[in-house]
DNA sequence: CACATAAAGCATATAAATATCCTTTAATCC
DNA sequence: GGATTAAAGGATATTTATATGCTTTATGTG
């Protein structure tokens, strides 16, 4: 019922990079992960893949770090999901049946198609640009909130 | 975006007891994971976990096996979720925050929620009686397709 | 050029999910 | 009671996801 940790840490990176980096001031692992609340070493790596899959741009040495690639309104959520996840999920039977089929279906097919479906329709339309816009007007946040103890 | 395998296996290996099985004629592992496709001894795990909470008795020795402890029709799916993988699932944020909430919700949350908590609606509300009518009229599978070469 | 910085690359570690094997126990049949 | 059947139980293996550490390479600074 959900996203692979490596996705979420890969979605929550690039909205970070959307809100905090340009090509001028590149940000690093460092303060991606300390700020999401993420493994540093972990986050590195998945973002030196989304830099081989093109998403992302790096640049080593000093004021070095990470930056998005493309404009933020280019890249889907679904397209993060394909190039770490491998966009399998959205086809699978929720039944774990070796196909999903209209004409040879689980008897949850129907019910479950929906929400996959829904939920993909959702991921193939929205872009960081849109999710990071929630967090520009305060309606949403990518940061942990704190417990008070 | 799904189960675990463990709780598919679980879900369809209920839907064949309540198929075939009685208290009268059990059936046994080997039949079940036969039919299935399921690795029969991951299956027997399972199902003898399911014997330990009390969703399915077994017998054993000769003429032994599993059949369903309680009507097909008092089991839904949530419970076998709940009992399999522990019901966390459908509360966790699709952002992988720590704590999904209405007040400090992720750019996704509006959208995620939706079918996170229609998905679990339907889980609650559908009994393995419900779903195997659907196989007994005809119009679901729980047996794979089998590919013809 | 020497040095510091930060990502890239690679090797490895840990944990969880998935899967198999072997021994023991209970039931049935003769 | 002895043989057979089938689940229970527990140990172990494999795979995948998650996470860390160390070395190398590129970049910028003085
Ligand atoms: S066949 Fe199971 S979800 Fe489509
Ligand atoms: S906060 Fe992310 S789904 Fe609710």
């Amino acid at each position: 019922m959900m996203l692979s940790k490596t996705s979420e840490y890969a979605l929550r990176s690039l909205m970070y990079l959307a809100l905090q980096a340009t090509k001028e001031h590149k940000v690093g692992i460092k303060e991606i992960s300390q700020e999401l609340d993420l493994p540093m070493h972990f986050t590195g790596k998945i973002l030196q893949d989304l830099v081989r899959k093109g998403l992302v741009a790096s640049l080593k040495g000093p004021n070095g770090g990470f930056f998005l690639n493309h404009p933020a309104s280019t890249i889907t959520i679904m397209d993060v999901i394909k190039v770490v996840d491998g966009g399998e999920a959205f086809k699978r039977c929720g039944l774990g049946m070796n196909k999903c089929s209209d004409t040879h279906p689980c008897p949850l097919h129907e019910d479950f198609k929906v929400f996959r479906d829904g939920l993909a329709r959702v991921f193939n339309q929205k872009t960081i640009h849109d999710l990071v816009q929630e967090v520009g007007t305060g309606h949403a946040f990518i940061k942990n909130l704190v417990e008070v103890s």
